[in-house]
DNA sequence: GCGACAATGGACCCGCAAGTACATTCGGGA
DNA sequence: TCCCGAATGTACTTGCGGGTCCATTGTCGC
């Protein structure tokens, strides 16, 4: 019921979506658009997603989603010392200042996820999960005493995602990430105020 | 060219395309809708907005900033003791979370912000003004000695703008509030942190 | 009170983009 | 090789929403 080949166009379509989706919102992205720009024509769209517009966005949410997991994963599972943190600091920064307006992460907050409840729910569990990873290299650290007890790994966690995504949006709306690095750089020095070993 | 009564129904296009807006996206705003619950017809609206859809964006745009500023201004001009920081905490989160999803804030920046260059603008504007104000709340409490030299005015406002930001962007995401509060808690911690007169 | 212009109501137009129908080609398993 | 369902192309329908027109009513200055 799925070909390898069709396999392959479905994927195409969600990678077109998405690109047409980074370029110029959710709202002005049409389906001859997305249809065009991966060679196919609006027929596959309804063959491959036959709720129409509805679902293909949700495809395209989770599959951002995904690559946002996938593209920080190797760091985050590796918070364990204070230079793995600054490294994934400067991967985060880097990577949304090339990125500037095109960023996953922020199209699937601020477009896609307010949509539906559905996708909403992505976003949630999108965030759980990435908020989870970063509880736990605070906990790792604070166990080794890098951090300090007072530390809550709960909310310090919620506050960095926070801030990430305040970053990120600011980002997306002035093209500036001054506000993403400074709040990622303040962070990391209060997680680092009571010990020593930091920098 | 604007009788009062002319003025009054200005006003009420915007407020009812700010609501419109708040509620179902900027997306999915009609000015059919716009115009009923204003209580008036199209007509109305290109009367006093000639330049359509886009003019009456920008209007709802400028509106809602100054909404956000007026609102946090008494609290905003006198950062000048940690009680006084606790106070515009509280007031933040409360007021957020009361809102939940309808955040003029929120709303202006990842939905109208986003198209067109002149939102934009109006968007860079607030932030800085808004990122102004806590910074000069931040000076004047390290010239009192209350906050650590160490501390850099400039990015330290900078980054609690952004985690404000993304703690909202969050909470309308997910209808929780916890980042949000986290988030500021945290950097509040920070700011106080070598200094034993905070809580 | 009257004249000019602002304010309002409602019918209308038009284009675009979502969604449909159907005919054709492809591809892979028996 | 042949057949069935999957994959694809094209042409069509339709509703919705931005934008226009014009006729009517209201408001304010003199």
């Amino acid at each position: 019921m799925l070909t390898k080949k069709g396999a392959a166009t479905r994927q195409r379509i969600i990678d077109a979506a998405a690109d047409e989706i980074r370029d110029r919102g959710v709202g002005a992205a049409t389906l001859d658009d997305i249809g065009r720009r991966s060679g196919t024509g609006k027929s596959q769209l309804f063959h491959y997603f036959p709720e129409g517009k509805e679902q293909l966005l949700m495809a395209v949410a989770e599959w951002e989603a995904g690559q946002v997991i996938e593209d920080q994963q190797p760091y985050l599972g590796q918070l364990t010392s204070w230079d793995a943190w600054r490294q994934w600091r400067d991967v985060v920064v880097e990577r949304y200042r090339r990125q500037g307006v095109h960023c996953p992460l922020g199209v699937l907050i601020t477009e896609i996820g307010r949509h539906t409840p559905a996708a909403q729910a992505v976003t949630r569990q999108l965030l759980e999960q990435w908020q989870r990873q970063v509880q736990t290299g605070i906990e790792h650290m604070r166990e080794n005493g890098f951090i300090s007890r007072d530390v809550d790994p709960v909310r310090a966690s919620a506050a960095l995602i926070a801030a990430i995504q305040g970053g990120v949006t600011i980002l997306m709306s002035t093209g500036s990430a001054d506000h993403l690095e400074a709040a990622l750089d303040l962070y990391l020095e209060y997680l680092g105020a009571a010990a020593p070993s930091y920098s």
